[in-house]
DNA sequence: TGTACATCAGTGAACGCGCGTTCACTGATGTAC
DNA sequence: TGTACATCAGTGAACGCGCGTTCACTGATGTAC
């Protein structure tokens, strides 16, 4: 790539990122202005429109940038988890690696399910599209598991929808307690946090195991 | 209440359906402007400062009034899911229901889910203290059902959790199938929604007997 | 290699527009006597 | 009941501001010879 092509990329980088930082601190991305973008860049208001049509295209470019990162992200993620199927408290494990996960890259999830229901058309397509594909990531990577050899791929799919749209929840809540948190290293914080991990991992343990089988003395699966 | 009083009634009403009408219609909260609300009442912008400090305050009290109807409505649901404990397709009945509640009264609902991580602080915490009414009241009925029997309150709380969230993704995912066909009449916006109707009983039918227990050859509850 | 021209990312001035908010006002309704 | 005054929801002009977008430009980089 030549020294020009190498620049403008980086601007054009520098655009991506601005977006998505003025997107997630406590506003949402139809809120902001390409004034405001171009500046967080260190870019003049005009240079903008040598990257992008208007911020609707931006929007859309930002869902793809997103989505390719967390992707990476829930692939190692689901990589993790079948390197330990036989780990005494696999659920609980799962769900810590998940929220970690989510902390690393908190804005791209911030972005994608805050955007999900409102911004524009496009960005909501988008990310439509890309969920459609978390969904069949997860049922392919769950087809091969013990537990649901005996599910058909359908199921399968069915469950890894409920899966991967109740994870959306968890992510924004956990998310949310590192905010309101005012010290979020405090031991309240703290606590809270650990709170947010048992019931999610007995969420998914009730999932695992139905409402109709759950022995609410018996805490965790046979499998563990 | 005096004529003034009720005339001011009348503006404030105006106002919050105003706002109601303009934050679903494709946008969000967060980007319709004081004087767009004013307009759509009928109103000139200086007298939207007779009702609201600021189009915060409008969204905090938008939420509350979203919230008594879909409270009212969600109880009628609970009652009516009661009172056909031995249908024969009981799951599928429910989830027909929903569905029609959701349309009845789309736009609260989709105010509701929409402004959820989005918009204002204000309306975002709005937001997450009626859904904590949700779970509660979801529990507390969901604890009366004889499935429910041996479980600890804290866990049928988790999965009324698990129920509410769901169902946002689901009112959602129904309303975006009314308004992505062009004909919502037609044959093929007719099946979309048959099948999705098929998909949300599927899950919540896993969700109560649990992927453990879950054979994929037997469609329904053995309650059903 | 050196030169002359082309490309094009970024600049800066300028525009018209809708915005939130202020202010003094109007006139119907409410209240005190 | 009638009168005189108070209240206050709604009005309309005015303001300064940030916005998206246009335009002609600059000067570094790329290309052709």
């Amino acid at each position: 790539m030549s020294i020009r092509d190498e620049r403008k990329q980086q601007s054009r980088q520098a655009i991506l990122d601005a977006a998505l930082t003025l997107s997630t601190s406590g506003r949402s991305f139809s809120t902001i202005s390409l004034r405001e973008v171009a500046r967080e860049a260190g870019l003049v208001p005009t240079a903008f429109y040598r990257h992008f049509q208007d911020m609707e295209e931006l929007g859309s470019d930002l869902v793809d940038y997103v989505s390719i990162d967390l992707h990476h992200l829930l692939r190692s993620l689901r990589q993790g988890f079948q390197s330990q199927t036989d780990a005494p408290s696999k659920t609980r494990l799962s769900i810590e690696h998940f929220f970690h996960a989510v902390d690393l890259s908190a804005n791209r999830w911030q972005f994608l399910i805050g955007e999900r229901w409102g911004g524009s058309p496009a960005v909501r397509n988008g990310i439509a599209r890309e969920i459609r594909f978390f969904i069949e990531d997860l049922a392919q990577d769950l087809s091969q598991f013990a537990e649901f050899k005996h599910l058909t791929l359908t199921d399968t799919q069915i469950m890894a929808d409920v899966l991967i749209n109740l994870s959306f929840s968890w992510a924004m809540t956990w998310l949310g307690l590192r905010q309101t948190q005012t010290e979020s290293s405090s031991p309240e914080a703290e606590a809270a946090r650990e709170a947010y991990i048992q019931l999610t991992t007995r969420q998914t343990q009730l999932l695992f195991r139905g409402i109709s089988n759950w022995d609410s003395n018996t805490v965790a699966l046979k499998s563990e």
